[in-house]
DNA sequence: CGATCTACCTGATGGC
DNA sequence: TGCCATCAGGTAGATC
């Protein structure tokens, strides 16, 4: 479900709203979120009486650093979701797994139906010295815009695959999924099934600017959230970027570009939506 | 070794 | 109504 842009939504609202807070207490009543952790006892004893320094992000990582230097790492999986509320008195969503109570006053809670998602604290030499494997392998930020797309090019040719694999994999871009992965495509005007180390750098160019363009716009836009309104944001408010959509879930209707009808396919078991006109 | 499949979960939806 | 199958935004780990 979330995305780069619902999770950089996310980052910022967390940054303003926990940054300086005193972690008074932490409660976990579901241990699979946990699950990294040998011992819940131990993650919670790790996070009670620090205070947060600032929080960042890492592809679809949120990265919330403590004053005892460990930081805390938070992945939304499928149907995750932070609320924070001001009163533990409003009622828990079901499937509340984690709560984190501040000394100041307010309260996150960590909403997880699936359970994809996980919270997990680290040391910063863990961090720095890449032995967490699903972090170290992170590849560039698009919206960080830390690679030139000379790299990025370089990046396309080795890896040899269609574009929607390469998309989506998160050791060579970091933050898209499956809906941003088919807006990004329909910018571009590229087919997802186009082999990765055979576009020409003018279609180079025009997938990098895609990216860019796009997961920016949707970061104006507090991310997409779709029918099921799975995703919300810090306050439990849906994004707006679903109504700037393309292709991603519009089946049957008009390619705003040229008015032919989008298609739905599956490619490597993900639902895809393009338009076979003027993705070339 | 890299590419591809499977498993991890709950809930919503649609066909019968 | 209810039962069953299918699908959903992610990704680690197994397997090919």
């Amino acid at each position: 479900m979330p995305e780069l842009p619902e999770v950089e939504t996310i980052r910022r609202d967390l940054d303003k709203e926990a940054t300086g807070k005193k972690i008074k207490a932490v409660e976990v009543t579901g241990a699979r979120s946990v699950r990294r952790h040998k011992d819940k006892k131990e993650f919670i004893a790790r996070l009670e009486g620090t205070k947060i320094t600032g929080v960042g992000r890492r592809g679809k990582n949120l990265l919330v650093s403590l004053d005892s230097k460990d930081v805390l790492v938070i992945h939304l999986g499928m149907s995750g979701q932070l609320l924070h509320v001001k009163s533990a008195k409003t009622e828990a969503p079901k499937h509340t797994h984690i709560v984190i109570t501040f000394t100041q006053g307010g309260l996150l809670r960590f909403v997880d139906p699936r359970t994809f998602g996980e919270m997990f604290v680290v040391t910063p030499d863990q961090l720095d010295d890449n032995s967490i494997e699903e972090l170290a392998h992170i590849g560039f930020d698009p919206v960080e815009n830390a690679v030139s797309w000379v790299e990025f090019a370089q990046n396309l040719v080795r890896r040899k695959a269609k574009l929607k694999t390469v998309m989506l994999d998160q050791t060579l871009v970091a933050g898209i999924g499956n809906m941003y992965a088919d807006e990004i495509l329909w910018e571009a005007g590229l087919l997802p099934d186009r082999a990765s180390e055979k576009l020409s750098s003018q279609e180079i160019r025009r997938l990098y600017r895609a990216m860019t363009e796009v997961l920016q716009e949707a970061v104006k836009h507090r991310g997409s959230s779709l029918a099921d309104e799975q995703y919300v944001d810090l306050y439990g408010k849906m994004g707006t970027f679903q109504k700037e959509h393309k292709v991603y879930a519009r089946e049957g209707q008009a390619c705003p570009r040229c008015r032919t009808a989008i298609i739905r396919k599956k490619l490597g078991d993900r639902s895809t939506f393009y338009c076979e006109r003027c993705q070339v």
